[in-house]
DNA sequence: CAAAGATTCAATTAACCTCTTGAATAAAGT
DNA sequence: ACTTTATTCAAGAGGTTAATTGAATCTTTG
């Protein structure tokens, strides 16, 4: 069959991306990167790895067209080439969650209030943002937050909260969220407001799927 | 901070689902399995591995929680966990079409005729089913289309299309399906159907996808 | 043009994955 | 019980990938 040839040739190409996923260093900086796009330095900061490691790892990406870099002055900034990306991601999260039973050991481990804390969707989020009945939070590290955001959403990192509660609304409902599914400092941010008397809750998921699903976004410092 | 060993363990979980899917051949084997379930020695054969080959990728998918195993007599037949691993599948694909140009260039040095042939969504498809403005065909091999196929659906695998072209509406339109987007069968069934005068059209995606979908399928053979 | 900073390249070693081969199970038929 | 058939296990050669180190490149700044 002549459909063996070039079937295989793009099978091949399919796990080239698949094995550039295999990584848990590289989806972390995929996940990063998902924020916003940023330098070698930052990333490698973030990640906890070495320069020339992050850089190897991201030129990696790079070759399997999930990532691309443009130089700026000294720096080389990377990002995602694209959005479709956060959706491979999501899937790959879906069936990981799913499928393998290690990943729920460790959910319940950390995550042992996840449930309890009943995470509003996006759509109903909207709704109620539309209504002005909600305050919305970003739990994120500030730069993440200027580098975009939902549309009036508070910048309120968890170290900030305590000396910043008097800016928040006693009588509104509050929605957090931070960087995705994973991210603890939603979790972190509704725990605290909650036990000083809040109606909080998290948004599931986080900004990259919201920015994904071609929501509204803001930035604060335009770059 | 104590977010960062489970998130490790997380991202590590997801990169060994990743790494699974980081074979043409484990890839190759999944398509299949999206088909229906099947044996380790008939999946050794349609993709022309080893038997001893094939087992130790299908346990490999077995330990990412993609495939799962069952004993019926000596055989072993496997098949797909769940349905979210062909959303997966479908996301990658769309990643690495996007990303990776090789994909296109063979997408282009074999699939010529791809645009010209206007593929068929799936919404459309349905619609025109329930208007009984359209004869569908399968273009799989048979024991496929015995496993499960689109309602009403003619098998019709290339082989056998010549001597049964008088099974055929001359004045209705034909919509031609096979096993997904980069299958050549049902490119081949509307080229010849075309070919010889009659109105015949793709259905984008194929047989795993629409099934995936939550459409409604049909079993010939109840098993 | 030299110096400093940011990133990449090159080379190394260790760890891992792939495919093959032949032996070991497990169930069914004789 | 023995043979056959289908699958899995175990071991080894060959290749690929990961992290580390130090040198090389490119860009801005003095």
């Amino acid at each position: 069959m002549s459909s063996q040839n070039p079937k295989r040739a793009i099978l091949e190409q399919f796990a080239a991306v698949a094995r550039a996923l295999g990584s848990a260093h590289r989806l972390d900086l995929l996940e990063l990167l998902a924020q916003t796009e940023r330098s070698v330095e930052e990333l490698a900061g973030l990640t906890g790895l070495t320069i020339a490691n992050a850089s190897q790892h991201l030129q990696q990406l790079r070759r399997s067209g999930l990532v691309e870099g443009r130089r700026e002055g000294k720096r080389v900034i990377y990002r995602l080439t694209d959005s479709e990306i956060v959706a491979l991601l999501g899937s790959l999260r879906r069936v990981a969650e799913r499928n393998v039973a290690a990943v729920e050991k460790v959910l319940n481990g950390y995550f042992r209030q996840r449930d309890k804390l009943e995470p509003v969707s996006r759509k109903e989020l909207l709704r109620r943002m539309r209504d002005g009945l909600v305050t919305v939070v970003d739990a994120r590290p500030l730069d993440e937050f200027a580098a975009g955001h939902l549309p009036g959403a508070i910048s309120l990192p968890p170290r900030q909260l305590k000396r910043r509660l008097r800016e928040l609304p006693a009588d509104q409902e509050i929605v957090a969220y931070c960087r995705g599914p994973y991210c603890v400092l939603s979790y972190e941010v509704v725990a605290e407001l909650r036990a000083r008397g809040f109606t909080a809750f998290r948004l599931e998921d986080g900004y990259p799927e919201w920015k994904a699903a071609g929501l509204p976004v803001e930035n604060s410092s335009p770059a």
